[in-house]
DNA sequence: TCCCAAACTTGCGTGCCACGCAATTTTTTG
DNA sequence: CAAAAAATTGCGTGGCACGCAAGTTTGGGA
C-alpha cells in the first residue's frame, strides 16, 4: 500500500463517516417532509438501506441525528479561525471564521423555513439541536484557547459560548422572519458581542410598566 | 370566601404548583442518589404520592423534571431585573440580578458537586438543562427589552442568551473544579461580557501549533 | 495469497417511556 | 347544593434504546 498522501481514513472509517452522513441526511430529509413524529427510526434506517439497530450503534435518537448537520456545518471552523493572520485582532478572526461557514453554502433555503420553523417547535428536538451547539462550542474554545496562547480558559470557554448564543439567535430570527438576511444579521451580533452590546447599553431609560406577563412559556430556541 | 389578598391562585393552582415542585425535587433527589437511569418515572410517582400517569402530565420525561430546578433558580430574575433603580447602566442591572438569584442560596451544596458532574455527562439530561436555559433566556430578553424600552429586541435576545452562557460557563467551572466559587467566577464573566472580553481580546500573539486535535467529543455542558 | 483478529452489522429480547382515551374523583362556581 | 370545569388515574398501544450473541466484513501480517 502506498504510503496516506491525504487519506488517513481507513477506507472503513470512510464507510463509517458516509453511513453516518446518509443517516443523518436521510432523518432530516424525513423530518423536514413528514414533521418529527412521523418518522420512524425505522423508516430512516431502510431509507439508508441499513437494519433500525445499526441506527442505534451511530446515534441514539432520531433526534440527535437530525441535529448532526448543526454540527457538520462547524466542521471546517477550526481551521478557518487558525488559518486567520496571526496579527488580526481575535474578534475579528472570529467574525470571520464563523461567517465563513455560513457563506459556503450561499443563504440557506429559505423554501424549507416554515418546516423548519415546526421543527424547532418540539421540545426534544430543541435539546439535540443545543446539545450540538455545545459539541461545537466546545471545540470553538480550544481553538480560541489555541489562538491566544493558552491562557484562561474559562474566558476561551465565554467566548465561545457567547459566540455560539450569537449563532443561535441570528438563526432563530432568520427562521421565524420572513426575508431577513442570516449573515448580515450574524455579522451584526458579532460585532455587537465584541464592544459590550453599547447600543443596548446606552439606552438607560426604563419603562418599567408590569403587563404582559409572559409566564415562562416555550422558548424558540 | 375572604377576597384574594395576596393569593391570586386559585388553591387549585397552588396545588398543581405544590405538585410540580415536588415531583420536580423528587427527580432530582432520586437522580443525585442513585444515577438517572437507576430512576423510573413511575419511582418518582411513587414518592410523592401519585401516579405515574399523572407525573406525565407535568413533565414529557424525567430529564424535564430533574432540570425544572434550573427554572426554578430564576424565577424571581424578572423581578430582581425590574427593581433596579432607573438610571443604573443596563449591565450593572442585569449582573446583580443574576447574581442575586445565586445569591439567594449562598454557594450551592459541595457535597453533590460529583454526583453534578456526572449527572451532567447524560446527553439526554444535558439537552432538557440546555432547554431551561433557553426558557430562562427568553424571560430574561423580554424583561431586558421592557428596561430598555422595547428597542430592538433582537439585540435583547443576544444579551440574554450571552448571560445564559455566562451562567452555564460559570456553572461548569464550579462543579468541574475544586474550590473555585460560584459567584465571584459569574461576577467576572459578566463583567467580561460587558466589556466585550478585552483580557482576551488584547492578547493577538498567536501560536497555532496544530497538536491535540479534539476531534468534535462530547462537550461538558 | 491466505488467514485471523478486530471491527461492524444484525436480529432478538427486554424494560422503559410518552401519550391517547375514557372513566373517576376533586375543585370551582352559580 | 348541583352542575360544570379540571385534574387524576388505569389501561392499552406504539415506539425506542440498548445489551447480547451470533454472523459478516475489513485490514494487515505471514
Amino acid at each position: 500500500m502506498p504510503p496516506d498522501e491525504l487519506p488517513t481514513l481507513t477506507l472503513r472509517e470512510r464507510k463509517k463517516r458516509e453511513a453516518r452522513r446518509a443517516l443523518a441526511q436521510a432523518a432530516l430529509r424525513l423530518t423536514l417532509e413528514r414533521g418529527l413524529d412521523n418518522v420512524r427510526v425505522e423508516d430512516i434506517a431502510t431509507e439508508v438501506g441499513v437494519s433500525a439497530r445499526t441506527f442505534n450503534n451511530y446515534f441514539s435518537s432520531k433526534e440527535q441525528a437530525v441535529c448532526a448537520v448543526v454540527v457538520d456545518r462547524h466542521e471546517g471552523m477550526r481551521e478557518a479561525l487558525l488559518a486567520r493572520p496571526a496579527g488580526e485582532p481575535l474578534w475579528e478572526s472570529v467574525k470571520q471564521a464563523v461567517l465563513e461557514q455560513y457563506s459556503r453554502e450561499g443563504e440557506p433555503d429559505r423554501a424549507y423555513v416554515a418546516r423548519i420553523r415546526e421543527l424547532m417547535g418540539q421540545l426534544m428536538l430543541r435539546g439535540e439541536f443545543l446539545n450540538a451547539h455545545a459539541a461545537v462550542e466546545r471545540v470553538l474554545a480550544e481553538t480560541i484557547a489555541k489562538r491566544v496562547g493558552g491562557v484562561d480558559h474559562l474566558l476561551c470557554r465565554l467566548m465561545a459560548s457567547s459566540v455560539e448564543s450569537a449563532v443561535r439567535v441570528a438563526f432563530v430570527n432568520w427562521f421565524t422572519t420572513e426575508g431577513e438576511l442570516l449573515l448580515p444579521t450574524l455579522e451584526r451580533l458579532l460585532d455587537e458581542l465584541a464592544a459590550g452590546m453599547p447600543t443596548l447599553t446606552g439606552g438607560t431609560e426604563g419603562t418599567p410598566d408590569p403587563n404582559t406577563t409572559t409566564p415562562l412559556g416555550e422558548p424558540l430556541c
